[in-house]
DNA sequence: CTGTTAGCGCCTTCAG
DNA sequence: CTGAAGGCGCTAACAG
């Protein structure tokens, strides 16, 4: 009815209403106020019907930040850092671990780490100051990490997903690259390919390392040596693997065959390998490592490496709430790899 | 050097370090601490250092939610719910809106509506409940929205991104989709083509709506009749617009020429456009709303409209923080549409 | 330059 | 069944 009663002390804000004002609207005892509000036991209908209206009346909110104050109570959320948020993949994660803390009743906190060990430091600090409950983290893999030693996250517990961080013995999600990248370079050694190109990430990157690792790996295991001038890393993005890519091609020993480490080097390959075409060259038979959407309209023959995003970010959450709800109380860290599935798109135009 | 110094109280978790843990360990009184943590001025340097040890010692985070609870003080939160973070166009936005809001040093707390209006309701009073500084919203479309009202968030400033909601007067940003549906139709009329399909998503999404009307626009600014039957909406998935368009071309009179409204039901039209080409049909013109990866690559002839969801993403939190700086105190809502590009992918195969 | 007091919003503990 | 007191961690305002 009345426009708004002007309590004293404001100034442009109107103040978020509190216990007390709500008490004082429905003329009862702020404590009355929060039994209801705990969806108390014991209180009168009649009094807790006037308390609800006036919540109602005043769109009162609890302070959950006053809540979390209190001894005992937790403050529902959960710091979330990841290195690039605009890339589908850890988009997909990011959704898997929100759907997770959200059955919890968790909220996450979200920051973008951009491949900079200095910003999730940073990210980590305030999470902590904030009182995250857990944190999960896609480290970005610097030298230093001391920031994320349990010691320094005094009892808050940390899992790692998607990249392990050497000497941080905490629990860690991973994909199983090391098989990906040897079951599908295997299929191509099988197909006979002899001279098969690498394109990766930078190896300071720990899939890259571990992927590289699985390229290897099969060639060991098929008696067939590696031709070091065919492995390139260091494309961080499509546009670089494509350069990279065409300049192999145009070797005068080109190579019949890529096994590509990770979704932006398939796409630059993609390209390079459709250009090249174009031109009359020979066919260039592709495995990638990531999957992505289309992959099966792809305009050259592809096989990828497909693997959950998605359950990676779950399974993530997962861990951090078996310790959050001691279920797995003071375990060891644990290890989890994820599946991989391989799947040909080879359009059988 | 020495272990875990027995705080009384504690549980389980050692109960993370205060202000006092710290003022004790440095010899020195509560308030030092905090005028140092605050970037004190008129400390003596010996006190200052030691209080600096202590911190580094104990691992100290000042606890933010105990600091927001004091008058004046913010939270240094942003609420930001999100249809559904898989999907990349969001992923992007959400990457806009976090890169504005770390540079106004605040964090961003996310939360997945899944298309649920409900779900929305409870995450933006979850977020008012933690205090957020303002709220982003990409709204759900459902009809009943006064949980979005401003009488509703007390005074907390909201942003709708993406899409509008009638009956809720905030600052919106858009994307220009009337202009954008309307001149990639005139480009397909003016290409000659008189039967064109339009694929979209359920009309209660409001760019479904406003990008069906650019269609009929088009068509009458040409003097083209809209030829109804070639209308279909409701395909939420790419799969459901395969099936649809693929109905569309088994027609008697089938469609020369497709617009597709979306990102889901351009993937889909592509599918089904190279299927039909595959059996010998004659070659469908596609034209689809929003951009994606390797668009450049599709199989079929494509143009596309183009645009930017993580400028869309810095624009609302541009706006926000224009409300929260006071540098708009209260001026009325505003609108920013922002602009489309049309691109060709028409591939000389 | 440093310390003491008090209170932000909430809820556990204890009286009534 | 309801209310009063006290304290969670922090820092303005006011001594000293």
């Amino acid at each position: 009815m009345d426009q708004t009663a002007a309590r004293p002390g404001r100034r442009r804000r109107p103040a978020a209403p509190t216990v007390q004002d709500v008490a004082v609207e429905a003329g009862v005892s702020p404590m009355t106020v929060s039994r209801v509000l705990s969806g108390a036991a014991h209180v009168r209908p009649e009094l807790r019907a006037r308390v609800e209206a006036a919540v109602a009346k005043l769109d009162y909110h609890r302070n959950e930040n006053a809540r979390s104050l209190r001894p005992g109570h937790r403050s529902g959320l959960v710091g979330v850092t990841i290195t690039n948020i605009a890339n589908p993949y850890y988009a997909e994660l990011q959704r898997g671990l929100e759907e997770v803390a959200a059955r919890h009743g968790r909220r996450i906190l979200v920051g973008n780490s951009n491949e900079d060990p200095a910003l999730e430091r940073q990210l980590v600090a305030d999470f902590l100051g904030r009182r995250v409950e857990g944190l999960v983290v896609v480290p970005s893999g610097g030298p230093d990490a001391d920031h994320l030693q349990p010691a320094a996250l005094g009892g808050v517990p940390l899992v790692l997903a998607s990249r392990a961080v050497p000497g941080v013995d905490v629990d860690t999600v991973l994909v199983d690259d090391v098989r990906g990248a040897r079951e599908a370079t295997a299929t191509l050694l099988a197909e006979g390919h002899r001279r098969v190109a690498f394109l990766g990430h930078r190896l300071s990157a720990f899939t890259g390392q571990r992927r590289l690792e699985g390229f290897r790996l099969a060639h060991a295991q098929a008696g067939v040596p590696v031709v070091d001038e065919l492995v390139r890393v260091g494309q961080q993005d499509a546009a670089s693997a494509q350069q990279a890519l065409t300049a192999l091609l145009e070797l005068d020993d080109p190579p019949t065959a890529v096994f590509s480490a990770n979704n932006r080097n398939t796409v630059g390959a993609i390209r390079a390998i459709a250009a090249r075409a174009a031109t009359g060259g020979p066919p260039v038979r592709l495995f990638g490592f990531d999957s992505f959407e289309l992959a099966d309209l792809s305009p050259v023959a592809l096989s990828v490496v497909d693997h959950d995003a998605r359950e990676l970010g779950a399974r993530a959450a997962g861990l951090l709430f078996e310790r959050l709800e001691g279920t797995v109380p003071r375990a060891p860290a644990r290890l989890v790899e994820l599946p991989v599935v391989l799947r040909e798109h080879l359009r059988d135009r």
